[in-house]
DNA sequence: GTCTATACTCTGATAGAC
DNA sequence: GTCTATCAGAGTATAGAC
């Protein structure tokens, strides 16, 4: 096999025991059988397990901003970076439900390693603040900060997804019916928001 | 030193060391240092690294569920239950901030240790619901349904606290005006929802 | 109950043949 | 590039003295 099938191969195996088990608790020979190939390949293509954890962990969290920032600077009413916003992430974590909990665990365990991604995203709130004191003195919608705004909206987007045990036992629903209550959230979101920052 | 003093020590020091470095990442030595007593002694007390994690786990799990549940079955409006669980829920985790994170780490990588507490804590949601309904159906209140209104307001509450390091950054709060700003979420909060839910 | 010393296991990492 | 075999260190757990 090719050196970069192996290569892929690998940090697909990774990918997946990394964010089940964490960094600690991922251990080098599942994933080597994972990928099926020998651990000795793994320390051969990455050198150790925690630069191939820093592989793995770059390629999600480069992920993370970029989509958020991309809203932001959008030319859209803030309404329609509401919608955009809450569809763009259901639709990502959704895709990838186990992401969330893996970047909040590797944020608290190894802070360090998280930051320079967030500075990389070059996210600035100060353009949506701006464009929501604009709509508000217009009479569009009511006044409110963007950092309640922005975090409220991304709380009920990702909650649901590293709080699912918890949800789905004490509503009582099944995996199907779990998966229709996620799919529901996008509209009652979208509504919630809206609703709350109506004139 | 006796007894119950000792264990009460090294079960401090087991929550300490387990929720910031979790089951894996924690070390016997370190929790036995930060206990002041000897690596020998953690085993005579609590037999293996595994028992002394459950025993931090469920007092921490048994603490989460009860208030909720007393707010859900209080003799209230739904108005002034949205305003005390806000309260509740910001004041119980403002004292253990890592909380949260903990639990979610947990959740992830070890499930079924936690599905018994959720059942323990036997919440209802239906009488919450039934409520939603009648105050809807009496005008007080927009229609809801119970398993949004409270992922909602459960994640607006829960959310700062282990997003802390990224709202932090982008928001370019230092740690003075972080405190103020979680501070600051109780008002609003509760103002998002109760504006969201009026009629 | 508490300590020191040590046994044992697991696992990340390397050496070296092919 | 890929494998088998092995090492070295870390970390949990136990034995046994006090």
């Amino acid at each position: 096999m090719n050196t970069e099938t192996t290569e892929l191969q690998i940090l697909k195996a990774a990918r997946e025991v990394f964010i089940s088990k964490g960094l600690e608790g991922a251990r080098m020979q599942e994933i080597a059988d994972q990928a099926g190939i020998n651990k000795a390949l793994l320390h051969y293509y990455f050198r150790s397990k925690d630069k191939l954890f820093e592989a793995v962990f770059s390629e999600v969290a480069g992920n993370l901003f970029p989509a958020m920032r991309q809203v932001l600077v959008a030319e859209l009413g803030i309404r329609e970076k509401i919608n955009f916003v809450v569809k763009i992430y259901l639709k990502g974590i959704g895709e990838n439900p186990f992401i969330p909990a893996f970047v909040i665990n590797t944020l608290n365990t190894n802070p360090e390693r998280f930051l320079k991604y967030i500075k990389e995203a070059g996210i600035n709130p100060g353009v949506l603040q701006k464009q929501i004191d604009d709509e508000a003195a217009h009479g569009l919608i009511r006044h409110i900060k963007a950092e309640h705004l922005m975090v409220n909206i991304i709380a009920m987007c990702i909650f649901p997804f590293f709080a699912r045990p918890i949800i789905q036992n004490v509503f009582a629903m099944n995996d199907q019916e779990y998966g229709a209550y996620l799919e529901s959230r996008e509209s009652e979101i979208i509504d919630f928001v809206l609703k709350s920052i109506a004139v």
